[in-house]
DNA sequence: ATGAAAGCGCTAACAC
DNA sequence: GTGTTAGCGCTTTCAT
């Protein structure tokens, strides 16, 4: 498309007040340090010309981007099976749209895909980087380290090289857990069962340190190893069955997970909660709302996560700007969760 | 952070290669028109150095951006709950990045961000726009084609002024619709109903339509209007029930409206689908795989959608750098429909 | 085939 | 306060 009639720049709207280029580029930057009348002819002549700075020649000299990259690393489907992706996004977007900032999205699967995102940090096109780091082995944490730009993990990255203070935000999972697991034990439930997540991903370690921490040394086969997925957790549900049929209790380490668990129980005949109390978590609406019976389930925040990751980052940019000391470096934060009951337990 | 130690430039590599800036930014653009050895011996220099181009600058002359704007407009929180968005993000994610262009997301939830994005696509910071357009009344349409970005729609956008010609990717709703009553029919059933999705928005509309095409004008009452969520479902499930006890089959306008209508239906003791058979449509499958029962319904390639328009958008592109005729422009494309069935219907 | 030089549109010293 | 000026890093004629 001819690029309608190419835009106004800077030199026109000054010709247009009467005035300097670097007159204009002060009133448009914030306005600071020109007289009213001045000022108000420039926004004149801005307005009629339907000015709009070019962001290429402004990053050009002021070396900064306005942009921050979001890195979403998730070879399996899983994620975008997820809607909680998306609640992750808007929180991000809301924040960093409040300060400007434009929201550039990566998303990678597979290997070569590594190296092009670490080829576009490198190459300073973002100001900053958030990242949802999700297995453990990931090695998308040290390129970025290496490619120096600042970067806020969404959740806690299951790495670290010990020199590096990585910033991050994370949802409390070992203490949903814990809640989960004595909610359970305070319906007089004992044999209570665990269908852990993938555990090369931090949230579902955490959640299953969460479980022990309550249940201590119980017996270990009511403990069985899944991966967040529905299927996973009707094979796991078999297993845990099997094992221990005087089972009364499942606390799932996800509500997919827990779905597919409901489903074994009822296929077998047991009811929900009387026979067995099944406890999940994330509270992903459609599924922990569509149920039989409703899930009962721990509840993260997830969109003011995303919210702060991009706080966070923000202001770690911010402090770069202003030149403060090291020591103001944001801190990791740790968001709270909430047990939510529905039917299930 | 000290940018740690400012990147190379151009210059650097031409002066470590001993050749001019002209002949790296050959070399580093194709390569084209420079003699083997000398080539080499920059990419040499390149790579020593680790020269990344700056974008900035690079635009700064082209006046291309190498990036495409992404605008997710959605007040409700309705497509966050849909797993879909992500799916759609990496089809589009992955035909950008064969093509070396960057993913701008803009999310949109009220009047103020409508003003942002127009002036954000106003500034030229992106060569086009994807943009999914979901209500009838929209704004954005409009303000899109004013600022004279090549876009690409998700979903026929229910506007058009007549004038412009608007390109978009959409799903043949109406035709899986059809073909979802058609084997509500095939399987004997007469009284079959539709449960619609929100009436402003085209998917809705086009849903409609082919339930109509194929049940002409069967009793009016058996179409309820509702909104694409589950409460809705339930809600429209009963109004249909009162009104229609004879009813032997439903069609709902999307899976989460079916979730709703099949809880209701299994607390009036109605069983599906000996008494009722139900279809649904996305196969959004969290939640038609976890219905009980699974749910039959309608499956739109979703990925296929996202990477069709950017290819479409970028091809939009490409004809214009090359001063094609407007003959070429890109047409819209709807993608055909598979019907999933499992045991609701 | 390669180099020299002229900007792209903007900001930031520095003068006045 | 406001204007002048010197680049930011790159591509692209235009010479050679």
């Amino acid at each position: 498309m001819p690029e309608t009639a190419s835009r106004p720049t800077l030199e026109a709207v000054a010709a247009r007040a009467g005035v300097s280029r670097a007159t204009v580029s002060r009133v448009v930057n914030g306005g600071n340090g020109v007289r009213k009348p001045l000022a108000e002819r420039v926004r004149r002549a801005v307005e009629e010309l339907g000015y709009v700075p070019n962001q290429a020649a402004r990053s050009l000299v002021t070396k900064r981007n306005d942009a921050v990259a979001v890195i979403i690393a998730e070879p399996e489907t899983r994620i975008f099976a997820d809607p909680y992706f998306g609640l992750q996004l808007r929180g991000i977007s809301k924040e960093l749209t409040a300060h400007d900032t434009q929201l550039v999205l990566l998303l990678t699967e597979g290997r070569d895909d590594y190296a092009r995102v670490g080829r576009y940090l490198a190459g300073g096109h973002v100001d900053g980087a958030l990242v949802f780091s999700l297995h453990l082995d990931d090695p998308l944490p040290g390129m970025i380290q290496r490619a120096g730009v600042p970067t806020v993990f969404g959740g806690r990255p299951g790495w670290s090289d010990g020199t590096h203070k990585v910033v991050y935000v994370d949802s409390d999972n070992r203490g949903g857990a814990r809640e989960a697991v004595r909610h359970l034990v305070g319906l007089g439930r004992t044999r209570i069962g665990h269908i852990t997540g993938a555990l090369d991903q931090t949230s579902a370690v955490d959640r299953l340190d969460g479980y022990r921490d309550v249940m201590g040394d119980a017996d270990p086969r009511l403990v069985v190893e899944s991966d967040f997925t529905p299927a996973g957790g009707e094979r796991a549900m078999r297993t845990l069955l099997d094992r221990c049929p005087d089972l009364d209790a499942v606390f799932a380490a996800n509500d997919l997970t827990a779905s597919g668990a409901l489903r074994v129980l009822r296929e077998r005949g047991l009811r929900v909660p009387e026979d067995v109390a099944v406890v999940g978590f994330d509270d992903m609406l459609p599924v922990a709302e569509q149920t039989e019976p409703p899930l009962t389930t721990v509840r993260q925040n997830i969109e003011e996560m995303g919210r702060l990751m991009a706080r966070l980052l923000l202001r770690g940019l911010d402090r770069d700007a202003s030149g403060e000391t090291v020591d103001d470096l944001p801190h990791s934060v740790v968001l709270p969760t909430t047990l939510v009951r529905r039917a299930s337990a």
